[in-house]
Formats: structure tokens, C-alpha cells, sequence
DNA sequence: TTAGTATATGAGCATAAGCGATTATAATCA
DNA sequence: TGATTATAATCGCTTATGCTCATATACTAA
């Protein structure tokens, strides 16, 4: 129980869960939607990883990252504590809408290296939001 | 947020908040009870009294340390997470165990300091939980 | 196989947090 | 008033945590 408080006791990884609460994103994906560096952004995720929070699974050198659903099921009270707490949580509602950009940006994991400042400008510029 | 879910991240101060979840203690009570110096209990009582988790009266030279009912309110759907979780843990039982043991052991705060090792034994002996 | 890319990890630094010991403050009582 | 007691605040130490930089590993594609 206090290793899972420790792991929610970050702002960063509360915004990664709150990306992922939505859809399943790569390393990079996340990056530029959280304005984060990949080692950061790596060792959030396999923190979250191990204790059950995200599960990952491979597509080509991309590693997707998503909510576990057996936490979900098991902590269902905290979960939902979480997503209540998000959407009245200004930087969290921010970052959803960094990720709808990114959505939107047709960009997507096979791309967004050769761009990531392009990539990181265009969430900016239909957001508003820079990080 | 985030402060809130690192006041969680304490052993000490869920143990704090699990025994305060039953009733009314001062700071030496929850000495005995926790096996935890003054110091350490005052400085738990008072994070946790700063983020609103905690309410206290004051009896004399006593501070009695309870549950905020508005945080109650506020956060239930942690607090039930909290509750459902403590009654599985078995450090959280043995914390209530020794309280209980406490309570039927005739002292209370005006007795506790003449005796305190008396009182740390007679709970030791009742529940054989030391701490 | 080699170059390139995605992710993970180790080292080092800065900061935060917990603890014990001590001191300070405030209330009570003789 | 002076002594005692309950609680709070502070200091120094130790450990834990997050971050960046650099490097290692794993996978792909030419």
C-alpha cells in the first residue's frame, strides 16, 4: 500500500497514468505529449510497470505502455478517486489536451523522431499548453 | 494531490491514521499504543493536521488528534480505499489490537507518563505484539 | 552485418524526507 | 512564583528520490 501512495506521490507519473487512463502510448509518444526526456519518461513508466499499475507490450522497437486492467479492478475505489481528481486537476486537463493534439497531428510513433520539435510545436501552437 | 498521497506514503503516519480512524487519542496515548517516540508522533500528527487530514481539541495540557470529518467527506472514496485496506493488513490489525488493549487497560492520558513502560508492558502482554 | 532507432539503465548530483536528541513553548499544579 | 508535564519546533544525520548525462541493450531495416 505505500509503495502504490509513493508511485502516486509524483507529479509526473500522475500525468503519465492520466494520459494512459485514456489510451495505450509509446516512450516517445509520451515525450513530446508531456514535454518530458525519454529517460525520465522510461524510468516513470517501468517504476509504474512494476508495481502493477501499466502493463507494456512490444510492437517493433516500440514499447506501449497502458493502464493495467487487473489494478484497476483490484484498487477500483482509488482509480476512480484518480480520475475524478484529474479532470478537476488543471495540468492534468492540459495534458489531454496536448494528447488530442498529438492525435490529431497525424503524427504517430514511426514519425515523430525525424520532427519532435515540429511535433512538440504543433501540440503547442493547438493548445496553448506549452511544459 | 500530490501531497496528499505523500502524507499515504509514511508507514508511520497510516498507522497513525488507521487508530484515529476509531477514535480520539492524544499524542502520549498514541506513544504507547504505536511504540513510537513523542517527537516522531507530534511531527506525523502535525503533517497530517496541516493537509487537513486531522483535526484537534485541546483538554488541558492534552491535544486530543482526530479524523477531519470534512476530508472524510471530501476524499471518501480514498477513505473507503483506506478502510478496506487497513482491515487487510496485518501490522494495521495489530495496531488496533494494542489499542484495544489500551483502552481496557485503565490508564489514559493523566496516567500514562508515571507508568508509560507499565502501560508499554501490560499491551505487550495482552495482545504479544511488541513494537 | 552494420547503421539507426527505441528503450532501459548506471553514475553522479541535488533535494527531500524521516528520525533521534535536544530545546522551546504552553499549560497545570503545588 | 516555580516546578512539572504535554506538545511543538529545531538541528544534524542518514537515507530515499528524482533528474540529467552518458552508455548499454534490443530491435529493425538496408
Amino acid at each position: 500500500m505505500i509503495d502504490l501512495f509513493k508511485a502516486l506521490s509524483d507529479e509526473n507519473r500522475l500525468r503519465i497514468l492520466n494520459v494512459l487512463m485514456n489510451d495505450a502510448l509509446c516512450v516517445c509518444e509520451l515525450e513530446v505529449v508531456l514535454g518530458l526526456t525519454q529517460s525520465n519518461v522510461s524510468r516513470h513508466l517501468g517504476k509504474l510497470k512494476s508495481l502493477g499499475l501499466l502493463r507494456a507490450s512490444k510492437d517493433a522497437q516500440w514499447i506501449h505502455y497502458r493502464i493495467n486492467d487487473d489494478f484497476v479492478i483490484k484498487h477500483e475505489a482509488l482509480v476512480e478517486y484518480l480520475k475524478v481528481n484529474f479532470e478537476s486537476n488543471a495540468l492534468m486537463t492540459m495534458d489531454l489536451s496536448r494528447y488530442k493534439a498529438y492525435k490529431n497531428s497525424g503524427y504517430n510513433c514511426q514519425t515523430i523522431t525525424n520532427d519532435k520539435a515540429m511535433v512538440i510545436e504543433y501540440i503547442e501552437h493547438e493548445t496553448g499548453c506549452c511544459v
